[in-house]
DNA sequence: CCGCGCTGAATCCTATAGGAAACTCACCGG
DNA sequence: CCGGTGAGTTTCCTATAGGATTCAGCGCGG
């Protein structure tokens, strides 16, 4: 059975704590083939300037172009893909050095405005920061697993850090008291994942990222903004240097 | 660089003068619903909670549903509508009190980031940013004069008075040498239209909103960063002030 | 040797058609 | 009176087809 029609509403309310946090998603083939086309592109398996046709990619993925169109617009707001009209859609260029400073000077803008919101958390907030830094220090742990295998299947491990690592910054703007921080945020994210992407970095960094992370979550739980807000300056400085590292600029 | 044909550079360069502000645009019907579909939200002439049937719109557009599809996927990430899969779009519902605080408070973060980052302009930024205030004040002009009439046809005038309003802001993202912030600052720009749609202001406002943008250039004109910035703190205090004044909270 | 025009295939863009799901509303049993 | 049920209609979602445009390759004239 596909649907839960949940007719009777007075059931609903009584089972509202249990299922607040999983609203049963109804997803459309178009959001199924974002979440495809989101992953080729985060994983590198492109080349930036390739084309990528409409057609080409509704036969590769055994659906029709329609579904692929309009997930190539949702792409197209991300800055993964440019598109130019009647001729397709390419893979973004490269982020240069410049363009990776101006990106973390802008998450940096974003970031340090949400500690300040959000910091003293309630409870509540505490909580799931407190969860989000443990399945961070987990995908951690797995990365550096499955690194001294080096077998060249350690992209799930990283892809599962990368979303552990940016929950965590998320949680801090679920609960700053503004929605648009969120948002602005969430449209900034692809390019966060790209540019790690395209430098990739060492087992090194994952042990430094993870005991920022344990310093801000520290701050926060002793409820000090300006401490907190000195710790993620800290932090976005680190993400700032590792990054700017080694960019080979194309 | 990837491929810019650039042939025939020697004659690029002797019309680069003249036609380096007008890219050639070629644009496929999804951009023009775009535009209109924008037109009508912004315009107000839709209420929150209605649906908009692809087919319907695409009907009364004279077009097919596809791009009409492709139009609601980018509207949907402005906000303005919201999608329930398979079950279709709806116009968002209005903006709440606190809504329209946190967008406010959005807005600052961006907008002071920016004044900060562009402060001293360049001659060519200082030349924009005058001409967008010159528009700028010509369109209050032509706003007073259509609402004296009040013959019902204060929209055109008013767009353009919004539009006008928003090219002085943007201007100084433009120049704020981050693209990010003006990407972020775009994203939210529809939100902001909305609210001053919503909250139906009068002729005083505008005079007010002049005064203070020609503070605003003043201070870019001596190049003294943090006085623009307190113009610009200023400018954003009034203007929240104003918006928050009369919010019939529905 | 270089620029130009032509031809063909590939691709984009739009229109149309059909299957599937959701909503409406009348009907009926308790 | 109220909750459940069923057909009918509307709408969404996807697939397919056709016109329009771009791009690559080739031959020709200057």
């Amino acid at each position: 059975m596909t649907q839960t029609p949940d007719s009777s509403s007075t059931r609903a309310t009584a089972l509202r704590g249990r299922l607040d946090e999983a609203p049963i998603e109804r997803r459309a083939l178009r959001d199924g083939v974002y979440d495809k086309l989101l992953e080729l592109l985060l994983e590198g398996g492109v080349q930036p300037g390739q084309s990528l046709s409409i057609d080409g990619l509704a036969r590769d993925l055994g659906v029709s172009p329609t579904p692929v169109r309009e997930a190539m617009v949702q792409l197209e707001h991300t800055g993964l893909v440019t598109r130019a009209a009647l001729k397709g859609y390419r893979v973004a260029p490269p982020l240069t050095r410049e363009r990776m400073a101006e990106l973390v000077d802008a998450r940096s803008l974003l970031e340090l405005a949400a500690v300040r919101g959000a910091i003293p958390l309630t409870d509540n907030g505490l909580l799931h920061l407190k969860a989000a830094h443990a399945d961070h220090v987990v995908a951690a742990a797995e990365v550096k697993e499955s690194q001294s295998q080096d077998d060249g299947t350690e992209w799930p491990a990283l892809r599962r850090y990368y979303d552990a690592d940016w929950a965590f910054h998320r949680t801090l703007f679920e609960h700053c008291h503004n929605s648009y921080l969120l948002q602005l945020a969430q449209s900034l994210s692809p390019q966060v994942h790209r540019m790690r992407q395209s430098a990739g970095h060492g087992v090194t960094d994952v042990d430094l990222a993870v005991a920022e992370h344990a310093a801000i979550l520290r701050a926060a739980t002793t409820g000090d903004v300006e401490a907190t807000v000195e710790q993620m300056r800290s932090h976005l400085e680190g993400v700032r240097q590792r990054s700017l590292a080694d960019s080979a600029d194309a």
